[in-house]
DNA sequence: AATAATTGCGCG
DNA sequence: AAAGCGCGCAATTATT
């Protein structure tokens, strides 16, 4: 069991915080969870005496609850435990034997249309509405504590379990300081591609130049003077009018069409969509100051990803990542994961076949080196298909050849396919599990069981279990996917930590967090992140960025031959192609 | 008038 | 050129 290997070197202290009145109480427990030391403290100075300087880690109900007050103070923590986050691992993991006193705990739930994130300002007021409805009682802090401590202690197997519990909380520290530090954000650079593509910036409620002129060519093409634009069954009809008999207005759809209304309809759609999502509204409300500051959420994926909340945080056109611009004196590293997913598909099931294809080397153009398939773009349409489960078109005629060539990462898909079509739970490599079927899923499936069950009971049944087969397929990939990137993620932000700050009276580090006056991570978008550095330390940051993916390969896969190599670049901006 | 569902499109 | 996973958001229409 690789995962085992990364146990600490010494056993933790534990330093619950926790709320009363309008007092922090803070508990310091020892490796085996017996109460050493209870003090209270101001709440708005909960950390001093803080614990930076021993091995202790921070336990508290919520990140976003705790950790903005002290970042506001300019205090870093290094490590904590995350009991909301927790409990929604636990709850579900099959790993743990006895979930039930877990799942008992309701009041650990967060609740749905309940955000667990807020706007940063708000975070900073303990009473505000805000508050996330987790419990800040002391003992109540201390009981959950205990409970998922026994749960994973009785799990089938606790490493993995604490690696993937320690990981998602770093990922929750980390999502809290980028959201302080932001992602440098050039208005001027964004101002002007706006006005490129879609002309100088309007008065509110008129039409920017370049898309009222591409709508009136839309409407000559069309004939009609006042036809809308906007309104998809307006459009819809307007096509039809013309002769154009599509079914959707969407792109690749209108593309099939030959018609003098298709090309300049298209275009406008762009240019509204970039209007609507990233235009000068988006720029005042998401990049004022200079940063764009996006809300993650982490865990907020069924899968383990990481959600956002507000400023569409992880859309960001490509076409704009020029604007994402390095401070004077300071550079960006920029990095992305190349396949991330049939790589931690290849380890995950030990295909030596497969991880052959993918060492040093484009994953796609090994397979097509291995002549399973012709050329690259076929190699990743067969791979896409056979990860989220394709069965028709070119994606998946091709998938059967790659079962034939790496039947042991295929048996892996596949099985949990299998498992999610007959209702199963399937679990990701460090033991996130997915959810139970749902009850309205478990009466089709009975209902189409009965004896007088129509055909149509049967097909609808048919469809929704391949339906969730394609959805636990894909759940084990992308989910262990997640779990290494918070392992690189972890372990970058512990080596960034090491490097020394920036001399305040030589460089530029502006107001802002402690943390971002060196280098830091400013970005994180499933495989890809965004270092933002005093350019003096971007060479050793690019070393340090390679490393963390590499002490996460061996993390997660111990000595399996897989490797994750990076797409690097140190530069001004974070332009992509 | 407020809320829900639909459509389309941006990202991995 | 295209149909198969996971998201969030805006604009519009449909429902209450």
């Amino acid at each position: 069991m690789t995962a085992s290997s990364a146990e600490a070197p010494s056993p933790p202290r534990w330093r619950l915080v926790a709320k009363v009145e309008s007092h922090a109480i803070v508990t310091t427990l020892n490796a085996d969870l017996e109460v050493e030391h209870v003090e209270s403290r101001p709440l708005d100075s909960w950390w001093h005496g803080g614990i930076d300087g021993d091995d202790a880690r921070w336990v508290w109900s919520d990140t976003n609850r705790w950790y903005p007050r002290a970042l506001g103070a300019e205090v870093a923590i290094s490590r904590c435990y995350d009991l909301r986050l927790g409990h929604a691992i636990l709850r579900d993991s099959a790993l743990v034997r006895d979930a039930t006193p877990v799942r008992a705990a309701t009041q650990w739930e967060t609740v749905a249309d309940e955000p667990a994130v807020a706007a940063a300002p708000a975070l900073f007021e303990w009473d505000a509405p805000v508050a996330t409805g987790i419990p800040d009682d002391p003992d109540e802090v201390l009981a959950e504590f205990v409970r998922q401590k026994q749960a994973v202690r009785a799990s089938t197997d606790p490493a993995r379990l604490r690696l993937l519990l320690a990981a998602e909380s770093a990922g929750a520290l980390l999502a809290t300081e980028m959201n302080a530090a932001g992602l440098p954000w050039d208005r001027a650079a964004h101002e002007s591609l706006l006005e490129d593509l879609l002309g100088p910036r309007p008065t509110p409620g008129e039409l920017p130049a370049k898309v009222s002129a591409l709508a009136a060519t839309v409407r000559e093409a069309l004939g009609d003077a006042s036809a809308s634009l906007d309104s998809q069954p307006k459009l819809l009809r307007s096509l039809h009018r013309v002769g154009i008999p599509a079914e959707s207005t969407n792109r690749w759809e209108l593309g099939e069409y030959d018609h003098p209304v298709i090309a300049p309809l298209i275009a406008y759609k762009k240019l509204t969509r970039l209007m609507s999502a990233n235009g000068w509204a988006w720029l005042d409300e998401w990049a004022a100051n200079g940063r764009f500051r996006p809300v993650y959420v982490p865990g907020g994926v069924v899968t383990g990803r990481w959600a956002s909340s507000g400023g569409g945080a992880l859309q960001i056109p490509r076409h704009l990542r020029r604007a994402v611009r390095a401070d004077p004196g300071w550079r960006l590293v920029v990095a992305d994961v190349a396949q991330l997913e049939p790589r931690i598909l290849a380890a995950m099931a030990s295909d030596e076949a497969l991880a052959a294809a993918a060492r040093d080397r484009d994953l796609y153009e090994g397979i097509v080196a291995s002549g399973v398939v012709n050329s690259r773009q076929e190699a990743k349409i067969a791979v896409l298909g056979a990860m989220y489960g394709a069965t028709t078109g070119d994606s998946g005629r091709l998938v059967p050849a790659l079962r034939r060539a790496y039947p042991r990462a295929m048996g892996l898909v596949d099985a949990a396919a299998a498992t999610g079509e007959q209702g199963g739970v399937v679990s990701t490599w460090l033991g996130r599990s997915s959810p139970g079927a749902s009850t309205g899923w478990r009466d089709v499936q009975a209902a189409a069981a009965l004896p007088d069950a129509t055909e149509a009971d049967r097909t609808r049944a048919r469809r929704s279990a391949r339906d969730r087969g394609r959805f636990t397929r894909n759940f084990v990939v992308q989910g262990t996917a997640a779990e290494w990137a918070l392992a690189w993620l972890a372990d970058l932000r512990r080596r960034l930590a090491s490097l020394p700050p920036v001399d305040e009276a030589a460089s530029a580090p502006r107001s802002g967090p402690v943390f971002a006056r060196r280098a830091h991570l400013a970005f994180f978008l499933h495989d890809e992140i965004i270092v933002h550095t005093p350019a003096a330390h971007a060479d050793a940051v690019a070393n340090h960025v390679r490393q963390a993916a590499d002490a996460a390969a061996r993390l997660l896969f111990g000595d399996f031959a897989i490797d994750f190599p990076l797409d690097l670049r140190i530069a001004d901006d974070a332009a992509k192609d």
